[in-house]
DNA sequence: TTTTTGTCAATTGTTGACAATTTTTTTGAA
DNA sequence: TTCAAAAAAATTGTCAACAATTGACAAAAA
């Protein structure tokens, strides 16, 4: 092995990714961090400008894009980031619960002690971040928590799906949403999955995953009423929303 | 560009959906049929010869099935059909017993007369089938019993969802497992499940329609542990099955 | 014999060009 | 001025060609 690690590491990662796998990555970051607005097309002369490459893998990655449910396509008019209405949020959020349901009946049946201290340590960690306040610790400890209970229950598809439905969620416009309002709330839920997963409980493990993601739908779709309403008041229309920048 | 009857049946198609997707549904078609193998390579210059089109749609179209994921990609080796595991196959059942309990209960909440009639005549025809052993016909209905409950609860992201399992396990080998064995049992259930719909029994039904697929993934291990042994008798080693024909 | 190296055909990855379509701008008449 | 038709520009859809990579096979070396 004559090559030092970092540069093998380089090759690696450049013979297993091709420029459509780079290119979709990109387009997908832009999405999710809100570069790409909700609507907008996709203009492939300009990006493939910006990121030096031809429009062939351009449109790869959207393709892929549009199976994934980031994006839609019309034909002659192009690819646009996907719009979806509240009622489809909504639906997204009832098809994680539903899938959270059968991560935790799963998990209940095959939990071993290492992921239940695993898990608990992160609740506890929420708790402290829930205690000093700090809600972007307390955030990326949630995220890190329901997918470590995703990644044990071992169901390919189930991460899959799940993965995607996340990005999804993202479409819809309001990002932070959870600002301390159900912070307690929602903690005192995690120690109760941990309780019925911990007890190997599949009934009980399925119904606190089910109804803690269904009580996130609802915290969501207060927070988003409040700030549909603040929109209402600031007379701040969007009619331009679907247009491009 | 010489015209033929293959080529004027490609135009009256091109005004609405592109030529990538023209593709993408065809090879989807020859997956599903069989035409291509689980484990087979996509020959991009062959299929774009056959089909009469360039490379570029072929390729868009297997970005987008890698997503929907009917097929893999390997960088500089090329897309192939995806080969899944006993596991994968199981994995999907469980999920998709997961969506149809999400689907009862939904539906359960929000059925209407004349969808309880529909599906009532469904199962009707189910019995008729039943009686006269026709398998064909059973197939067909119990289909679209499934996907009607799946439409009436609304839920659109569930019903792409549950189409794209659909697709998933025809790529287990072994079509055709719905062989009479399990016909009574199973439209036994169907009205099982039509009782609870039509009462609004939300728990019931969502429990009668996971029960129901679970069901059918135990329907489908039993038939394919059986096919296997058959194999493992008649000593067909299929080695070749990762390689192109 | 076994292993390594070099060559070559087949195939994928990417690009630039052109045709078809849509969007924008301009023009001209009421 | 206003509106609709025509022209122009921008953009997408598709293709064909080129570059890069792979796998197979033969020749050379160990």
């Amino acid at each position: 092995m004559p090559d030092s690690s970092k540069s093998t590491d380089l090759l690696q990662v450049l013979q297993s990714r091709s420029l459509s796998n780079a290119v979709q990555d990109e387009i997908e970051r832009r999405i999710l961090s809100g570069a790409f607005r909700s609507g907008q097309r996709i203009n492939e002369n300009r990006l493939a400008g910006e990121l030096g490459v031809s429009r062939g893998p351009i449109r790869e990655a959207c393709r892929g894009l549009v199976e994934g449910g980031l994006l839609t396509v019309i034909v002659n008019r192009g690819f646009f980031v996907r719009s979806i209405s509240l009622k489809d949020a909504g639906d997204v959020y009832d098809v994680r619960a539903s899938l959270m349901r059968l991560a935790g009946a799963t998990l209940a049946g095959r939990i071993t002690q290492p992921q239940i201290e695993h898990l608990r340590d992160l609740v506890e960690k929420m708790n402290s971040a829930e205690t000093s306040e700090d809600f972007e610790a307390f955030y990326s400890l949630n995220r890190e928590f329901h997918d470590r209970i995703i990644d044990f229950a071992d169901n390919d598809r189930l991460r899959a799906l799940c993965e995607g439905l996340a990005k999804e969620l993202h479409l819809y416009r309001s990002r932070s949403i959870l600002q301390g309002g159900g912070l307690h709330l929602s903690n005192s839920e995690h120690r109760k999955i941990l309780r019925a997963l911990a007890a190997g409980d599949r009934e009980k493990a399925a119904n606190a995953l089910e109804a803690h993601v269904l009580a996130g739908k609802r915290r969501f779709l207060k927070a988003t009423a409040q700030i549909d309403n603040e929109q209402l008041y600031s007379n701040q229309s969007s009619k331009d929303e679907a247009r491009e920048i």
